[in-house]
DNA sequence: TCTTAATTTTGTTTTTTAACTAATTGACAA
DNA sequence: TTGTCAATTAGTTAAAAAACAAAATTAAGA
């Protein structure tokens, strides 16, 4: 049950759920996250371990950022079915849409974003 | 998103995940499942309407109890999903199947259990 | 009607959670 | 090595949640 628990607290917040939805999509550093949903890289940084600690995202360094994405093959298949129902349901959702939205224009000029091709050559750990 | 959200919140408790478990096997009034998991009448009923709330449960009044179960007509397909997958899981769980195991020893004896037949044949609202 | 039993509501206390600021760590570049 | 930027950790505060006891409500039964 713990585990189960574990996950229903991670996605019991709607920070946590507009995080997922975007990591759906494609690996954010945090501040890409920061500058899509707000708050300050504190508060980004708190969820994104919660999220991680539910064992819902991994994360990989590269350079001087730290890029996270949902951790699909670590997840049991029970989990699985319950995150890619939600993402599926919140896909609908205006608020969401929203800042998806806003993961197109994010702009390749950000430092984060200049090694694109470089980074993406890098193995998760 | 709200929605989702109330039911993520809904799930995120132990006590919850319980006395769904509990219901998923039939439907059982304030008094057994306080007798089961324990703590006061008032926070089993807490714990209810907040699982009603969230869409979750439906009740009857009949005589001097309040049945509760779950309301599988009334759960959207992705949340209907979602639920059934989670208490899948829990029925592994030792500390529900513990619980489980108590609804069969509740007794025929309890004031709420004598008029069972009766009971039955009542239309839920 | 009056009493009793089951449940709910109200008010209170304690714990947990979400946010912030400030301090620390880690990686790179000057 | 030193400075800078990204991220994390630590410490604080405010809000939300979970439990309880006590009072209010509802349905039966005396």
């Amino acid at each position: 049950m713990k585990n189960l628990l574990k996950i229903f607290k991670s996605l019991a917040d709607p920070q946590r759920l507009k995080i997922l939805s975007l990591l759906a999509e494609r690996e954010l550093c945090v501040c890409e996250l920061q500058s899509i949903i707000g708050f300050t890289p504190a508060t980004i940084s708190q969820h994104l371990s919660l999220l991680k600690n539910a064992g819902l995202l991994k994360s990989r360094k590269f350079q001087k950022w730290v890029f996270y994405s949902i951790d699909w093959d670590a997840l049991a298949q029970p989990v699985k079915i319950i995150l890619e129902t939600t993402l599926y349901e919140l896909k609908k959702d205006k608020e969401i849409i929203q800042s998806l939205g806003k993961i197109n224009s994010l702009g390749s000029t950000r430092a984060c974003a200049v090694n694109k091709s470089e980074r993406e050559e890098i193995i998760w750990k």
